[in-house]
RNA sequence: GGAGAGAUGGCCGAGUAGGUCGAAGGCGUUCGCCUGCUAAGCGAAUGUAUGUCCUAAUAGAUGUACCGAGGGUUCGAAUCCCUCUCUCUCCGCCA
């Protein structure tokens, strides 16, 4: 959520920032909703001073009469009071549903474009691997080997469900702890194994909730909804909290499988282990201060990237343009791992600084020190990384001529003795 | 799942025949005093959010809301009623 008050002092700045999102979002009904708001609550809680001071004169007033008399004053108040509260409610609830609905201002940095043309590979790392033969894809390598079960997948859950086996299975357990190690050795992330099913709460508070409900898995009995990244529990973890400023910048790393509809037209991404409705992710999430939040995000993607480089994998920082920006980012660079068996780049982590944006919808605020007025904090967060495209980036580059993978060598703590899979 | 108890400010803990309670007291914290040092002692201050006025001001003045959450009764509710959530104890069940 962007704070209201920008909208009151400089609603025209706020509209020309919005234009660069290529997106409409009513931020003059929002100005006005929001002027008849606080006209109505100045209303009323004029009214209830006056009923406060007339209750305290019936207490205190001995004559039958009078006091007869003044309870039918405060009575008429009361139904004033209700008047204006049945339509304060009825204006705040449209109000909070618009400003749910507004994303997040782009930084000033992000080049502005109406569409994913705008994004740009900043840089590239690792050598693309040469192949004295025609890289095959991993479906094919998991279907010939017998390391994917993608017809099982599907019988016992449906499209896009698949099941890995024997050394498949097997490095992607090697490469989450893998990921996980890293990032508690060598950048000192702290670990948490957080809940996989959520509150409504947690969703609205990092902001896939209500916008992106189609995407999400809920159970109705129960009222939980499955996460769709750990950023969801692992940021909620401090919703409706205030933290001391020494113990920011707060570093976590999480693993959890997560859950996505992804109600993707038919055809697209249909092949292989790209793209399906559960998956596995490592992730990493930090709360900061606003003021280090640039730094922490160079920092994270750092952290993500130094994954792919231990591996080995050649990939490129991709810097996403304002039409393509998630609705909760102000700023947000994409990693992208080249997969030569399907020849495309594979987006395996997104790196976000949301600014003030989650802090204030999950109402996240630090102090400075005991006697200064908490202040939101700055959430941020990226895949470090999202298991099943690494997977093909490992199968896919690793490959030999008679469909082997070789382990890459800073997997070999985690295979014993093997080489290949 | 069954039975019982409970949820008050940073913490502990008063407050239930409804009014002067934003809430006693203690601890803690901050500032000052005092004292060879420390400790102790003395004095003062000390919730959050949001609005209005006024301002250079996150300074002041003032309003409103908040005693787990939501609703109700009443002129008036931390105090009475209802619903929900959570915590604790005992029993059951279970990985």
């Amino acid at each position: 959520m962007i704070d209201i008050k920008l909208i009151r002092e400089q609603r025209e700045y706020v509209k020309k920032e919005m234009e660069k999102l290529f997106v409409p979002v009513p931020i003059d009904e929002i100005f006005e909703l929001d002027e008849s708001k606080r006209k109505l609550i100045y209303d009323s809680e004029c009214l209830r001073n006056t009923r406060k001071i007339l209750s305290k004169e019936i207490a205190s007033e001995k004559d039958e009469e009078i006091i007869a008399a003044k309870k039918n004053e405060v009575k008429k108040i009361n139904d004033l009071i209700k008047l204006q509260e049945d339509e304060l409610s009825a204006f705040e609830e449209r109000l909070n549903l618009l400003m749910l609905n507004v994303p997040n201002l782009p930084a000033a940095e992000v080049p502005v474009c109406k569409d994913e043309n705008g994004n740009t590979a900043i840089a590239y790392f690792n050598e693309r691997k040469k192949f004295s033969f025609e890289p095959k894809t991993h479906y094919y390598i998991g279907q010939k080997r017998d390391l994917i079960d993608f017809e099982r997948g599907v019988k016992i859950s449906g499209t896009r469900f698949y099941i890995l086996k024997k050394g498949l299975a097997k490095l992607q357990r090697a490469l989450i702890n893998f990921m996980l190690d890293v990032h508690i050795n060598y950048h000192d992330y702290e670990e948490v194994y957080p809940p996989f099913m959520v509150n409504e709460e947690c969703l609205t508070g990092t902001g896939q909730l209500p916008k992106f409900s189609d995407n999400l898995y809920k159970d109705e009995d129960s009222g939980l909804w499955f996460v769709p990244t750990a950023e969801v529990p692992v940021t909620n973890m401090y919703r409706n909290e205030v933290l001391s400023i020494e113990k920011l910048p707060i570093k976590h790393v999480a693993y959890t499988a997560c859950f996505r509809k992804e109600q993707l037209s038919a055809g697209k991404d249909t092949k292989g282990i790209k793209r399906g409705h559960q998956f596995d992710k490592v992730e990493i999430v930090k709360i900061a201060t606003p003021e280090t939040a640039k730094e922490e995000l160079s920092g994270l993607i750092a952290d993500a990237q130094d994954i792919l480089n231990r591996l080995d994998i050649p990939h490129r920082l991709v810097q996403i343009c304002t039409g393509d920006l998630s609705f909760t980012a102000s700023e947000k660079y994409d990693i992208e791992v080249f997969a030569p068996g399907i020849n495309e780049w594979l987006e395996v982590s997104s790196c976000s600084n949301f600014g003030s944006f989650q802090a204030r919808r999950a109402n996240i605020k630090f102090k400075r020190d005991k006697n200064s007025k908490a202040e939101f904090v700055a959430t941020l967060n990226g895949s470090g990384l999202a298991l099943p495209r690494v997977m093909i980036a490992v199968i896919e580059n690793y490959q030999t001529e008679d469909g082997y993978i070789k382990i890459p060598d800073a997997l070999k703590t985690y295979f014993g003795h093997d080489e290949f899979i």
